[in-house]
DNA sequence: CTGCAATGGTTGTATATGCAATAATAGCAC
DNA sequence: GTGCTATTATTGCATATACAACCATTGCAG
């Protein structure tokens, strides 16, 4: 059909992106409830996993550029969640969790895993399973070329 | 480790946003050289397939918010790709590719088989279809359920 | 030490995206 | 045919995102 005429393989960048939307409505419907985007509940997250961490390598830790970085903590800097600290260096900068930040990530923390279950109930959790698998097997490739960091 | 710790299974909102973005910038890199996104694209793409459509049906091919439908098109409209003529109904109206908008989707379809193969080099064809298959299976499971349109 | 390359972060600019509210039109029930 | 409801599109508001250009600082080479 014309669908097909026009995109003969399918493309995977469309697919990902529908995919991902509607994805990301489950999770942002869930942790709105907490005030969360889906965004900053990984963003809080991993600052809370690693520690203080200089913003670039945060940014590179999310796999976001670091001009994103800079604006997306600026959000989450002003709901008192991170602070910024001076790094070792004049230049860079560290984040660190608040405790307000990690109250609310332990909030989120089960909004995210009702949505989680939504997902692996509406997709079956094997099926969630392997297209986790396959993801990381993807970043993993992918990480080797392209604009890798 | 704490990674591990904050988010026990894994995200699947988080792992398939990271995947995205560095598929995107593949498929942006390759289309950029003719001036396009590659959300511009599957646009002009779907536009070109499903003839003449009421704009709500053409966000709902797409899988995106009729709101974002509107602005989406601005651009390529402005750009003199696609036109919009009044609708059957005096509210909706009509997209339509215009042949400015053919010839550009033609000359970046050149670029997207590119990024395309780019893709299917790095992680293998075979992988690549199994993601594909995948995200079908997903995405019907999703229409079921969600904010299914 | 001086000057240039590398690193870290921010700002400018542009897109993509969704939800809530709104305006306008259509359709229907009675 | 009047009035409520549904549909269609747009606007306001907020976030996420990237690339390019930029400033500041650091590290080195000589």
């Amino acid at each position: 059909m014309s669908t097909i005429d026009a995109q003969p393989q399918g493309c995977t960048n469309f697919k990902l992106r529908q995919l991902l939307r509607r994805i990301a409505r489950v999770y942002d419907g869930e942790l709105a409830k907490v005030g969360l985007k889906g965004t900053q509940f990984s963003l809080l997250s991993q600052v809370m996993a690693h520690g203080p961490v200089r913003l670039n390598d945060l940014a590179r830790i999310l796999g976001i550029d670091a001009s994103t970085m800079t604006r997306n903590l600026r959000l989450v800097a002003n709901a008192g969640w991170v602070a910024l600290r001076p790094g070792p260096d004049e230049r860079s900068r560290l984040v660190e969790i608040t405790a307000a930040g990690r109250a609310k990530q332990i909030e989120a923390k089960r909004r995210w895993a009702a949505a989680q279950q939504e997902i692996d109930a509406i997709l079956g959790a094997p099926e969630v399973a392997r297209l986790h698998a396959m993801i990381d097997r993807g970043l993993a490739r992918l990480d080797g070329h392209v604009g890798a960091v």
